[in-house]
DNA sequence: CGGAATCCACTTTGATACTG
DNA sequence: CAGTATCAAAGTGGATTCCG
């Protein structure tokens, strides 16, 4: 990469770079990780801010401890959450979107509004498609 | 449900019942389904227009023919996606997508676009997490 | 050409128990 | 409270084979 080269134009060159229809190229396990039901619940539980472990478990429901820590992590990791934690007893974890999370949220909002607002007349697709066969 | 209640009505009252936040939701299973890398790279393919069965296979480059198959029944039987086959010799099957199937094709494009435009920050916060811990 | 069907390795996930 | 560790169960996905 040219050393001459702005930011804008890296940006560019990475978004000409990367294309996730190539099996090797690591953008597409990058989509992998973010389509990815856990991953769309938790941005989406944190919309209006911080919340606690137990609160972000309480409101995904049915999540288990293990894909919700491992959920998060991979988030942490990737930078799209912050991790705060203070040293009270007990101690309390807090977790919340950064700007790059923000930007994955806006997304992963739509597909889960997506899915339901869209519900009833996919489930009267699937009736004519299994009647038809 | 109210037979006095028109057809923007009952969108309106889809939207408020069904959420995905609940575990036992239909539109929880929905959003399983859809946040898939392998739907998300099929209804991107389908961009300009309606493809062959071989050309999809092409372009999603590493797609096995099962999950291609079975990515392509189930975007079928959702109403997504049409299949049409023409009876010659040797069978030529067209997919397109839907009306509906273009909803969706609107969003999962932003997340593929999502992850190839953001690979090197991400990258780089990885790299940063990995050498803190 | 466009699948369907089978087998099986591997991964993912959930329950359970335990801990700082 | 917020995890970690472990194990078993379930699901996923790929390779292979066969078919209209």
């Amino acid at each position: 990469m040219s050393p001459t080269m702005n930011s804008a134009q890296q940006r560019q060159r990475a978004k000409d770079d990367y294309d996730a229809f190539l099996a090797t190229c690591p953008s597409r396990q990058l989509l992998d990780r973010i389509s990815d039901k856990w991953i769309t619940l938790v941005l989406s539980a944190l919309e209006d801010g911080s919340l606690r472990y137990s609160e972000l478990a309480r409101q995904i429901a049915g999540v288990s401890q293990k894909m919700l820590t491992q959920s998060l992590r991979n988030l942490e990791r990737d930078g799209l959450i912050s991790r705060t934690v203070t040293a009270s007893v007990p101690v309390r974890v807090d977790y919340e979107m950064t700007e790059l999370g923000q930007s994955l949220f806006g997304i992963v909002l739509q597909l889960k509004q997506w899915a339901e607002s869209n519900m009833n007349v996919i489930i009267s697709h699937r009736d004519e498609f299994d009647s038809r066969n």
